[in-house]
DNA sequence: CTGCGATTC
DNA sequence: GAATCGCAG
């Protein structure tokens, strides 16, 4: 008789633990899903955003995807980790062609004397943590045409700002390019194109509920304050065609790719 | 930090 | 073309 009781109590006590973990499993795993923070073990990969131009390129500190009609990038995306961050002071290398753009990337000759600084989109000062990879980003994959006072300005302060929430938010996941549509001016024989505007859009998984921010600004040096570029990720999506973050679950990227809110963001 | 250009070999 | 140096915002 007892043996009986012990072994109903038993049974039931199996199918509540068992119940109560799948139940936290699933949580857990919505959790995780929702807040894209899988991306944490898969670096670079996971936030692609998807290519119009069918050549995306992938490298040990970014991806590109690559506009051969342009000769730029429309994007280039990349986490900048916490850890990357470093003061450490590397020479600066010659630009390079990047071989694994098979259409063949911009010569560095297209900028010379040009009037226009060869602009990273995944800054030299995000890719400190090795030579190696400081000096990856000085492929001409990765350059984009850009007045020297709106690089070296308004430019450089939003590079420097992402840099801080890097810091701050434990890492975040950066997706930067020129807008590549309408009339632009060109430079050099392969006639490079000069966009117009540039844009930046952020993602932050790693502290508390995810969160996103995007940039569209004019290629103009300004002193304005960096929330007032601020825009919706959807805006830049309408402007480039460009899919961004569509590893989310539907209802949280339409959510937040919908708000140009910035209130949980420090500026 | 973001860069360019002159000079030298 | 490669490397070094100085300069500017």
């Amino acid at each position: 008789m007892n043996k009986k009781i012990y072994s109903i109590i038993a049974i039931i006590i199996l199918v509540a633990v068992y119940g109560y973990d799948a139940y936290f499993d699933q949580q857990v795993e919505e959790q995780v899903v929702a807040q894209g923070a899988t991306a944490k073990t898969n670096t670079n990969e996971y936030f692609l955003p998807t290519s119009t131009t069918g050549q995306v390129v992938h490298h040990e500190g970014y991806s590109l995807s690559y506009s051969e009609t342009h000769e730029q990038p429309e994007w280039v995306a990349y986490e900048l980790k916490k850890s990357h961050l470093s003061n450490t002071n590397f020479k600066r290398p010659y630009f390079e062609i990047d071989k694994a753009v098979k259409t063949g990337a911009a010569h560095w000759r297209n900028y010379k004397n040009s009037g226009y600084d060869r602009g990273h989109l995944c800054p030299a000062g995000d890719r400190k943590y090795s030579q190696a990879a400081h000096d990856e980003t000085f492929l001409t994959s990765n350059i984009t045409p850009q007045k020297h006072d709106f690089n070296a300005g308004v430019w450089n302060r939003l590079e420097q700002k992402t840099r801080y929430w890097a810091n701050k938010y434990d890492g975040v996941f950066v997706v930067s390019g020129g807008i590549l549509n309408g009339k632009m001016k060109t430079i050099g024989e392969e006639k490079v194109a000069v966009p117009n505007q540039f844009y930046k859009v952020l993602i932050d998984v790693n502290s508390g509920e995810a969160k996103m921010l995007a940039f569209l600004l004019d290629h103009k040096e300004s002193k304005e304050p960096l929330y007032k570029f601020v825009v919706s990720v959807d805006e830049i999506e309408k402007r480039t065609g460009i899919d961004f973050f569509s590893q989310l679950e539907d209802t949280v990227e339409n959510r937040l790719e919908a708000s140009a809110v910035y209130s949980n963001w420090s500026f």
